[in-house]
RNA sequence: GGGCCGUUAGCUCAGCUGGUAGAGCAUCUGACUCUUAAUCAGGCGGUCGUAGGUUCGAUCCCUACACGGCCCA
């Protein structure tokens, strides 16, 4: 942190010089391992204690050095490539005495290769009787100390490198995010989705609602967003004839830092045309224990010490019905437009005056109802009031084709079945900037492409968002969204 | 944005009622050719987050700020 050299730096820039003036260089670019440490544990079992330790085949394989017990004239070390670790023992009497002297100059952190045979210890552990060791990247820098490792969870996320060498299970949650994607991509595309990029950079931010992040393009003189969804672009999409489509890539919206907020996070949104949002509800369903039992080896996972059944089929309430029966409220009171408005009110929710009480029983389910969704569970029939996007249900207009699933209490998706009809779009979107607060960079103006778009006419479609992060963190039992991006944003270190 | 908590050696942490700072690990020196948080002996390492204030004297009390964590909006 200080600029100052400390007397640990200082020291190894020293052995490094040693090591220089010796002739050892300290970057060597042409050092080729010809196992990974995973493929010779995997020979392990072919050498027990009375196998001799100058047989067999011969390894050669870098690693960083974990951890380094010198006894003089011999030592153990530990060291660590992607796939696994292995204990190293070094003679001087097996690599000579030349070797030796470089090999004492080694340091915890250093990136190293060694080759030699496979034997096993007194203490039954394999390990590499090294022959030849060779130093591959010099480290100028310790790695924390080997007993506590890495916790302060600021510097974690700011040297996420260094998280990343000294605790394994870091490794394997990122391993996992990069699996959870993976398998959702395969799921979509085996279905026959088409994966597609649409603008990252948005002339007008819509398809959410949210502040966007503001850039400017020079060369066109003009401001640009960065995207909160992709929504209105794959819908576009399905204008132009692509009946299956999704995207999964960031988004970005210009909000506060928690655990379950990070200013640019990742989706996946996908569309499917002829399809509706009960459609998508059984697809949920499959895709999302189908990940998890592939992920964690089982549909039914531990989050935060509780148990959460993945299992299908997930319980379906409509927005009343979960109001009712999650936070018992009586149903002439939900029906109830001025009750429902005054209840909200009374349980000190701000409401808009223009608010209706779609609006309150939104709010009054995030207060009393959401938290309460532990096992997998749809919530259906939101307000049109909320939804400018969904289309409205044919028995009751008031309400949208709409589901969120919700699972250990927080949002994990949201889908609908898309509006088509372009006036109706446009009638709603015009009364949402209408009635947008003083924040002008929320709804900025009428996409009047979008909807021109529409006008050529859409397919009936259903369409939904997933957020990775989220998904992610339940998956790996992560309990805050920057354990599952491997750069959270921080603010810049002083 | 608000409340609470934290910031001390490279890492993990102590530090009493205010009297100029400690441990373990790491590191360095020496011993040690089967260790597992190796062991033994000795040493080095600090602008106590930053800036002010109170005081004879501040890591400690007060104020502001910075960064982080948790909770709330």
């Amino acid at each position: 942190m200080t600029n100052e050299l400390n007397q640990t730096l200082q020291q190894r820039r020293q052995k490094a010089q040693e090591l220089l003036d010796t002739g050892v260089p300290l970057y060597a670019n042409d050092f080729k391992p010809t196992h990974r440490i995973a493929d010779v544990n995997a020979r392990g079992n072919t050498i027990n204690a009375e196998t001799p330790q100058n047989s067999g085949p011969t390894y050669t394989i870098a690693g960083r050095i974990l951890a380094l017990r010198k006894f003089g004239k011999a030592a153990f070390l530990k060291i660590q490539d992607e796939s696994a670790k292995l204990q190293i023992y070094v003679k001087r009497d097996t690599v000579g005495e030349a070797p030796f002297e470089l090999f004492k100059r080694f340091d915890i952190g250093d990136i190293v290769g060694f080759t030699g045979h496979l034997f096993r210890t007194n203490t039954n552990e394999l390990s590499l009787l090294a022959r030849d060791i060779r130093l591959v990247t010099k480290s100028l820098r310790p790695l924390p100390e080997k007993f506590h490792g890495l916790t302060d969870v600021e510097t974690r996320y700011r040297q996420r490198y260094v998280d990343l060498i000294v605790n394994p299970e870091v490794r394997d949650t990122f391993r996992k995010r990069v699996e959870i994607i993976r398998l959702l991509r395969d799921f979509l595309v085996n279905r026959g989705f088409l994966e597609v990029e649409t603008p990252m950079m948005h002339a007008i931010a819509g398809g959410a609602t949210a502040r966007p992040f503001k850039t400017h393009h020079n060369a066109l003189d003009m401001d640009l967003y960065l995207r909160i969804a992709p929504e209105l672009y794959l819908k576009r999409l399905l204008v132009g004839g692509f009946e299956k489509v999704f995207e999964i890539n960031r988004n970005f919206r210009n909000e506060g830092l928690s655990t379950r907020h990070n200013p640019e996070f990742t989706m996946v949104e996908f569309y499917q045309a002829y399809a509706t949002y009960n459609d998508l509800m059984d697809l949920t369903e499959e895709m999302i224990s189908w990940i998890a039992a592939e992920v964690t080896g089982s549909t039914i996972i531990t989050f935060q010490g509780k148990n959460v059944d993945l299992t299908p089929p997930w319980k379906r309430y409509t927005l009343d019905e979960a109001l009712m029966t999650v936070a018992g409220i009586p149903a002439d009171i939900v029906t109830d437009p001025a009750r429902i408005r005054q209840m909200a009110i009374d349980k000190g929710i701000k409401l808009d005056a223009k608010a209706g009480p779609g609006k309150a029983k939104a709010e009054l389910f995030e207060l009393l109802v959401e938290e309460q969704l532990v096992d997998p569970t749809f919530v259906t029939a939101y307000p049109t009031e909320i939804s400018p996007l969904a289309r409205r249900n044919e028995q009751n207009p008031e309400v949208t084709d709409r589901f969120e699933l919700f699972i250990t209490g927080r949002e994990i998706a949201n889908s609908f079945s898309e509006l088509n009809d372009p006036l109706d779009q446009r009638q709603r979107l015009e009364k949402q900037i209408a009635e947008r607060g003083d924040d002008d960079e929320i709804f900025p103006e009428l996409d009047e492409d979008f909807l021109r778009a529409l006008e050529y006419g859409m397919p009936p479609a259903a369409g939904e968002g997933i957020g990775i992060d989220r998904l992610t963190m339940l998956l790996t039992d992560s309990p805050s969204i920057r354990d599952v991006i491997l750069f959270p944003h921080l603010r810049p270190e002083r």
